[in-house]
DNA sequence: ATAGTTTACTAAATCGTTTTAGTTTTGTTG
DNA sequence: CAACAAAACTAAAACGATTTAGTAAACTAT
């Protein structure tokens, strides 16, 4: 009743030759080979017929490699990650690989456990962004020289290929800007945990900027939310917050995610931007043109970081001695309505 | 050089005991055969100290099945699968199943590709919004019963799970309040193909619901988009559409890509949503809250939808006479700026 | 006629597991 | 002290491919 299985030997008995023969024919090294043409034709007939398929985990475990790729990222429900991802997915496709997705949810025991579970089923290469701090679990759980592409965050101590955006330099410009149009009192939100390097680098931007205009850094200006409570749009400590520092007239949001808040917060507080609060944040997103104030930002080219990824991964998986990469992309600021001049 | 490899062999070797017996231990039937308990722990430690990870290529070849799940959408990039994947990945997860993520772009032969890529590696169970009209490329294509959940788009003529939402009811109750508040020439935004079985529901209601009203039916406002260049933001057929009939005073979008082309043909063309044009879509997404104007919209329980497509599926994967299974979920209107009355 | 080459093919090992069908040793019972 | 059961373990087959190391026959050259 069950369709039974196909398989090289249901074609190598019907046909009564040797499986080899068949598997080489159908591997295209017949050629080279001296077999004859005609059992090849007969061979690949036959496969038509009973519409063979390989069975790609019985070559995996064979040619030990799966043409499977990890992909780990930190939330495949954002936007930032769905288009990188879209990207990589693509890429990988029209090199004979698929992609294994999973979102670690900014947790280091679910990104632990979820890089296991790709080492496992054997992928030939990951790319991921890491939520850790500490680079020996990475050293230790990855094999010695296993491909690997950190992508978005790179990781002190821990050498691997990397991609990502100059992000000190692209949050200080933003910063810059917000000071040249008159701002003093710049707020900075950012999520724990904030040793993700570029939420510690884009916090440095912003340092950086205020330095260089002699403006006092007030430590209470620097708003580090909880990542899940983001998520949840519980917003109460935002909002507590732009009451507690009335005096802040712009605020520098190290995320889409809290770019956000900032919208909803703003609603419901009645602090307009960009009348009252100035907004500017990191990553770009489709709607940020279309919301209420308009939402300046700083565009990462999500396209070129997946190409890169995937293209630099692919290098490692063909050179045996090969070099890590790093890739360091610049961003692009989108000015709109949410900052604006004071005075 | 090398990390050389730690498999059950090495075990086995380093403990003077056999394959099945490390096997066994580690699979927890040891206790069930009778293994002394010395022994078992002697491998357990062994296992440890050697670090010993099982290969799942070996065993989803000897086992026949490789605990992966296939999810096909037409594409990741978009919020609305982007979020069913997050759902999707987070339940299979906890019932031990990877999964391998692509994206169709609405092409057949893309989705043909991509189909055949899943099954040759075996993966157990596929979730998949299709882009297919014929049924007959499906029966094809998968084995007999195997293992699948339609989400969002069923497929007339092929019996197969399926989760989705009643698109029909959920569209005419839109048009409805849009006749309600005054509207009489109202537009209806889709995409090619529109044979997809969710976007043609959305269309039967829309003209059921103009029928209810005794409103007769204008093909020419009925305007039917292609995939791609909306995706490439390519609006220039809309921005047509809405010079050519400006008697249009409400549309309804049948996607949340076409309410941005919407909003930024509005924008461009300086006709104001919701003072010219009021607009309603389906497709419900965090930032319409926030647009100017906010959007109203038709939004689908997507957690649910996930939820319930990955149990459907490990329940076919479990029982063995299964019978297929049918969901159909409510939608909730949320009704904001973007449509008002007329007069 | 013989050695060597080319053509055309194949048996068997291998990848790393699980599982079937045992075997051997020890212990218990009538 | 047989007979039998239980305890403790193992050899080998199997999953479905690839690949190594062949073999046999036909042909070519000397």
């Amino acid at each position: 009743m069950k369709p039974k299985k196909v398989t090289l030997s249901s074609i190598a008995t019907e046909l009564q030759v040797s499986k080899t023969l068949v598997s080489l024919v159908l591997n295209g090294k017949a050629d080279a080979l001296a077999i004859n043409k005609l059992t090849q034709q007969k061979v690949l007939d036959k496969a038509r017929e009973l519409n063979y398929k390989p069975n790609q985990v019985a070559r995996g475990l064979r040619m030990g490699q799966t043409k499977t790729l990890g992909l780990l990222v930190a939330d495949i429900s954002n936007p930032f990650y769905a288009r990188i991802t879209r990207t990589i997915e693509h890429e990988a496709e029209k090199a004979g690989y698929s992609l294994i997705v999973c979102s670690s949810d900014e947790s280091k025991e679910r990104e632990i456990r979820l890089l296991k579970t790709l080492l496992n089923r054997q992928v030939d290469g990951i790319i991921m962004t890491t939520t850790l701090h500490d680079p020996k679990i990475l050293q230790q759980l990855l094999p010695h020289r296993f491909p690997l592409v950190l992508v978005d965050r790179s990781l002190a101590g821990f050498e691997s290929n990397f991609v990502g955006v100059d992000n000190a330099i692209s949050a200080e410009n933003a910063i810059n800007h917000l000071i040249e149009i008159g701002h003093k009192n710049i707020g900075f939100l950012t999520l724990t945990p904030d040793y993700i390097s570029s939420l510690s680098e884009r916090k440095a931007g912003y340092l950086h900027a205020l330095e260089r205009h002699s403006i006092a850094v007030n430590n209470n200006y620097i708003l580090q939310l909880d990542y899940l409570k983001i998520k949840n749009k519980d917003y109460s400590q935002l909002y507590q917050f732009l009451l507690d520092y009335p005096e802040i007239t712009a605020v520098f949001s190290a995320n889409n995610n809290l770019a956000v808040a900032c919208l909803s917060i703003a609603k419901t507080l009645g602090r307009k931007i960009p009348k009252d609060l100035s907004l500017i944040t990191f990553d770009d997103v489709e709607l940020f043109e279309y919301t209420a104030p308009s939402v300046s930002s700083i565009a990462q080219p999500l396209e070129i970081i997946g190409q890169k990824s995937l293209q630099i991964l692919l290098q490692q998986l063909k050179n045996d001695n090969f070099t890590l990469q790093k890739e360091i992309l610049s961003t692009q600021l989108n000015l709109r309505e949410s900052s604006c001049g004071i005075k």
